[in-house]
DNA sequence: AGGAGTACCCGGACGC
DNA sequence: TGCGTCCGGGTACTCC
């Protein structure tokens, strides 16, 4: 679920709170988390100091002193939350770090998600096959076009390929294809060039206003977080079936595409 | 190539 | 309130 908007906000928000910071103490309460046995992942933590944290596509990578990454993807329904104290003391985490000045980052929701311990190398191999990121400067307007025109499917699976670009998710690839006045449905052989172009100038729009935002998320970030998740009531038609249309008025719609929904505005978006 | 199908997982939503 | 059932979502894999 969360997607560049959600992870960048957690990146930005989570940069000055841990980078510098000795993880102390390390809490497992879900062995299939990680990707080694609890022991050993307490102990090659313990004393890490994280240097800084790094976002690619919808991972985060936390920088440890030992030249070690922890690769967290938070896949569906997984959070953060950070603070001294639980935001609920009868909550369940499947991970909690516990730092030198007493706050704790929990991981929570991991469901399908996962926090791994992972030499750079290993990390790196990883994430190889990800795509450029979307705010990449060699990903110029042309450059995406040329990308986007070489694929030859339809574009809201395209869109959510990690592959062609990193980080867009369900939501923000129907806040794209909205914004651009594009069906997801279309065929990316039929888009005008025009239209690519377009669907560029939306990517990076509708993922910088909602990062300014706050993302998406529904949970605080921190107790007094009012910041994260900003974003929600601002989403134009993602989850919004039956409500008018920001631009025009017509009821959006929803349909199934290979099992995932797809919210748009059958009135105003258009096939290329 | 791309698209369809499927497994993974379990908190939370829903039904009674 | 309580218990059972089912769903969702990103990714990785298979197969056509």
């Amino acid at each position: 679920m969360p997607e560049w908007p959600e992870m960048d906000t957690y990146r930005r928000l989570l940069s000055p709170l841990v980078c510098g910071h000795a993880i102390e103490a390390v809490e497992v309460n879900r062995e299939k988390t990680i990707n080694e046995p609890v022991g050993e992942f307490q102990a090659a933590l313990t004393g890490r100091k994280v240097l800084f944290v790094e976002r690619r596509g919808k991972h985060l990578l936390f920088h440890l002193d030992d030249g070690n990454r922890l690769l967290l993807h938070l896949m569906l329904g997984g959070w953060l939350y950070y603070g001294p104290r639980p935001e609920k003391e009868d909550s369940t985490y499947q991970v909690v770090l516990t730092f030198d000045d007493g706050n704790r980052l929990f991981f929570g929701g991991l469901r399908l998600g996962y926090l791994h311990r992972l030499s750079a190398k290993s990390a790196l191999e990883k994430l190889k096959d990800l795509g450029p990121d979307p705010f990449d400067s060699r990903l110029t307007p042309e450059a995406f076009a040329k990308r986007l025109g070489a694929r030859r499917g339809k574009l809201k699976p395209t869109l959510v390929d990690q592959k062609l670009v990193s980080g867009i998710g369900n939501c923000y690839s129907d806040e794209i294809c909205f914004d651009a006045e594009v069906l997801p449905t279309a065929s990316i052989p039929d888009l005008t060039e025009e239209t690519k172009l377009r669907l560029y100038r939306s990517m990076r729009k509708v993922l910088e206003e909602a990062t300014t935002n706050g993302g998406y998320m529904d949970r605080k970030f921190t107790e007094d977080d009012t910041y994260v998740g900003g974003h929600d009531d601002r989403v134009r038609v993602y989850d919004r079936e039956g409500e008018p249309c920001p631009r025009c008025g017509s009821p959006i719609r929803l349909e199934i595409v290979s099992s995932r929904k797809m919210f748009f505005c059958p009135a105003c978006q258009k096939d290329r």
